[in-house]
DNA sequence: CCATATACCTGGCAGC
DNA sequence: TGCTGCCAGGTATATG
């Protein structure tokens, strides 16, 4: 599910309301990817000051520390009153003076990490490495093709790696290396600069419609007030093997790229 | 250091 | 129906 889009989406959909409440309960449910790295109990009091997103991790920011959240391949997030009993695959609970934030992930890839700041080893481990955010303006032509030449690696796994840039997953690789007319096998280092351009332009427009259409949700993503995205509907390529290109209308093509699906058009990107 | 493969886990679907 | 095999939005870690 959950690309930049979709945790950005998550992120809008819960962050006002959450603001400002007092943990009063956390529940845990089945072991997720890693563990929380504290006593749960421990997180009662503390205060929630607000939400911000670094790459596909949610920061959510306490008093004292902060929690950092991966949703994974599966995972989404609710935040409201209801407080039913977890459902089987509803493995993290913070529940707070206003509202009760459950994460649901059934294939339990995702993760709720304790860290006590930003620059403490544990945060550090899991965002010291990540690249630049592509929607804040700090994504700059200079910096993204200097580090494109420094790889010989396929483009499309340069993007997925999320060292230069964050936020691009296996759905808007695809997308963006398409409206930037750029074949998936490309290696990185052989990129001009015009082209590198459209790929950050490209990068940038298909992230941007993503968030503004709800992100994409292929099976069951939804936003922490439950509410489904509809960029699905605008993929170019994405899970479209067979199909006609809805540009030149030949027949979008499925390649495998480092164990994960590719799509392209072979007549819209070139080598 | 670099590039590629593996591991984690559950569920949906096509095909038989 | 029920079984089998394949596929799925991510990424730290192991391996060559």
């Amino acid at each position: 599910m959950p690309e930049l889009p979709e945790v950005e989406v998550t992120r809008l959909s819960f962050a006002d309301r959450i603001a400002g409440a007092t943990v009063t309960g956390v529940r845990l449910g089945k072991p997720l990817r890693w563990p929380l790295g504290l006593a749960p109990q421990s997180l009662v009091g503390r205060r929630v000051l607000g939400v911000r997103r670094r790459g596909k991790y949610l920061l959510v920011d306490l008093d004292d520390g902060l929690l950092l959240w991966h949703l994974g391949m599966s995972g989404s997030l609710r935040f409201s009153d209801d407080r039913s009993p977890p459902l089987a695959h509803d493995h993290f609970d913070l529940d707070t003076t206003q509202g009760l934030l459950r994460l649901n992930d059934p294939r339990r890839f995702g993760a709720v990490v304790y860290a006590p700041s930003e620059q403490s080893p544990e945060a550090v481990k899991l965002l010291g490495h990540l690249g630049v955010e592509p929607l804040n303006g700090g994504f700059d032509l200079d910096t993204f093709h200097q580090g494109l030449r420094k790889r010989t690696t396929v483009i499309k796994q340069v993007l997925l790696g999320g060292e230069l840039v964050v936020g691009v997953g296996n759905i808007y690789a695809s997308e963006a290396l398409f409206l930037a007319g750029i074949r998936p096998t490309v290696r990185a280092h052989r990129l001009s600069r015009p082209r590198a351009e459209k790929l950050r332009l490209a990068i940038i427009d298909v992230l941007s419609r993503a968030v503004a259409k709800g992100g994409s949700t292929l099976r069951d993503f939804s936003s922490a007030e439950g509410k489904p995205g509809y960029f699905q509907l605008e993929a170019r390529v994405y899970d479209r093997a067979g199909e006609p290109c809805r540009v030149c209308g030949t027949s979008i093509r499925r390649i495998q790229q480092g164990q994960r699906s590719t799509y392209y058009c072979p007549t819209c990107q070139k080598p």
